[in-house]
DNA sequence: CTGAAAGCGCTTACAG
DNA sequence: CTGAAAGCGCTTACAG
């Protein structure tokens, strides 16, 4: 069964290959093409089952119809999460999505958005620090990008992400307000833009309410690995018995957390009140359930998609690269 | 900065096209061309940062070098382990992965199938029963396909996944071993394959110990909705108090049903033994940790990747279509 | 409206 | 080893 072309169809409906391509890009009204013939090829294509060879499209068009996606870890449910909020979003307006996975690995990174540089219309990047270079040619080559979760401070390249100052700003006020007054923050991954954010602005509202004690803060080395950082939480909250409350910088800190908290017996909220950065699905069926800053991941989809699709039509971007979205405290039972 | 064609590397090296291809492709030995010029022809390729055009490539040879890969919804743990794994082990040997969601909808399902069919070599698909029809034009049509996770019983499609009837089967044996008589079993989605298994290896195994009461079956419609199941499994509890364990079918059924059990009191496992079909972070975090069967996921992965490569290769596939891989009982504290 | 043709950037069979 | 050329399947500017 051969694959049918373009050339067959116009076979088949008695004119020449213009036309029927005219039709199938929607152009009959604008090449005044009678809707009588349209509809004809239209059904031919239809009853043949045809369908465009897309690579001969680009080729010519020099479009993709495809965003490229590149994010840290695609198992990881934050990644996974906004893939998919990005994907629907994309596929309503006729695009579809590749995307991989950098492992936090700058080569991998680098060598994945050359590779599908001329494939791909646009990418979506949650970039590592070290990708800045090759992201940076992407926008002197004129391609379309936006990055998410993470940005360049110095750089002027659109980014989406949920706003980690005020969010962490709104977080340790809540914990002020309950009367937490010894609040560990613990944190890692400082490389990335983000982690700084809120761990700079913990100290500044901490400071802001006199309760600040560098000895609270806890920063950990960034760790793939499982189980990474439960022995080091456990052992920091050991030397520092008089923590009243944890505000954990992200989810898998506080899902680990929590580990070190069952074995140390630190009741929850009796002895030590707990946060987490980033809500995750076992905070709501955890005993008790943790309060979580959720991040808006679905706005943050499609406010990225928005602005890719304005670079990719041509048009002028929005004024001010960076957009920062409202994150909202989901209050359970650990606060 | 207009983009440099295979013309541009030739002019440069004073060769012609051909010969780049050559060096490109990894042709230079079998084309005799010599390693001199071969280095020379490399040099100019880094140095230019020259990248071959793939659309251009892929209408030459028809070969895209992308896998499709279409699961039900990529926010889903289970899935998004999958992609991950596969994406892994494809990239390994040169190939990248367009993915799609399907959200279980069979329209979406095939539509996807057919915009993807000329961009992709293969596909790797989680199928709907739905889809069945357009799964097999990609039989006929000779596209190489491997199902994952589900299968059509009677078509013969080479599929990988895991032993559901024996890894159901050892779980039936674990609880009565452990002295739990009253078991109930917890399913849904049974329109799919591996559900089916999983529910008549319960029934085949109950029996065989004589402990099989049907009145302990709870069939559940399957739905998407957020905490769509608790009510129906608190009530189905509430009705049936002398049950002495529970074997949900899936992670998702089982993460409901802890909600019901809190909420009912019962303790685990001082009232109820539970057992989890998919293990998933919460269980290991979950008090009492739970007892779960854990999927092979890398090795389905692999091997279906494996299976695909065979076919895309034009090799003779294995013998015999199915390939059932083993689970694992990972042992926690709710039994 | 229709036709004829060029060209996107590759790969490869063929001739030397 | 090198050269010249065809052709993959589209889109589009041009001529009628």
């Amino acid at each position: 069964m051969k694959q049918l072309s373009i050339k067959d169809i116009a076979r088949l409906a008695g004119v020449v290959p213009s036309t029927v391509s005219f039709v199938i890009n929607g152009k009959e009204k604008e090449m005044r093409i009678s809707e009588e013939m349209a509809k004809k090829i239209r059904k031919i294509i239809k009853d043949t089952g045809y369908i465009p060879n897309k690579s001969a499209a680009s080729l010519r068009t020099g479009k993709t119809h495809v965003i490229g996606l590149i994010v840290e870890n695609i198992s990881n449910r934050f990644f996974s999460m906004l893939a998919k909020a990005i994907e629907d979003i994309a596929y309503d307006v006729g695009y579809r999505l590749v995307y991989c996975s950098t492992e936090n690995d700058d080569k991998k990174g680098s060598e994945l958005i050359r590779m599908l540089h001329k494939q791909v219309d646009g990418f979506i990047i949650t970039p590592s620090k070290g990708m800045k270079e090759e992201v940076l040619k992407l926008k002197t080559s004129g391609k379309p990008v936006v990055l998410l979760d993470r940005y360049f401070a110095d750089v002027d390249i659109p980014y989406v992400l949920v706003d980690n100052k005020k969010s962490v700003k709104s977080g340790v006020e809540l914990l002020y307000e309950k009367g937490y007054k010894r609040i560990a923050f613990i944190i890692t991954a400082l490389e990335q833009t983000q982690m700084q954010d809120r761990l700079a602005s913990f100290k500044a509202a901490a400071k802001k309410h006199d309760i600040l004690d560098p000895e609270l803060i806890l920063e950990l080395p960034f760790s793939a690995q499982e189980g990474a950082y439960e022995n080091d939480i456990r052992s920091f909250l050991k030397k520092h018995k008089d923590i009243d409350a944890i505000f954990f910088a992200t989810n898998y800190l506080a899902i680990q957390g929590l580990k070190a908290l069952q074995e140390l017996n630190w009741k929850i909220p009796g002895k030590v009140g707990v946060l987490s950065f980033d809500d995750h699905e076992i905070f709501k069926l955890y005993t008790p359930s943790i309060t979580a800053i959720n991040q808006p991941i679905t706005e943050i989809a499609k406010k990225g998609v928005e602005i890719l699709r304005l670079q990719m039509s041509g048009k002028a971007e929005p004024a001010g690269q960076a957009t920062l979205l409202k994150s909202e405290i989901i209050n359970r039972k650990s606060l």
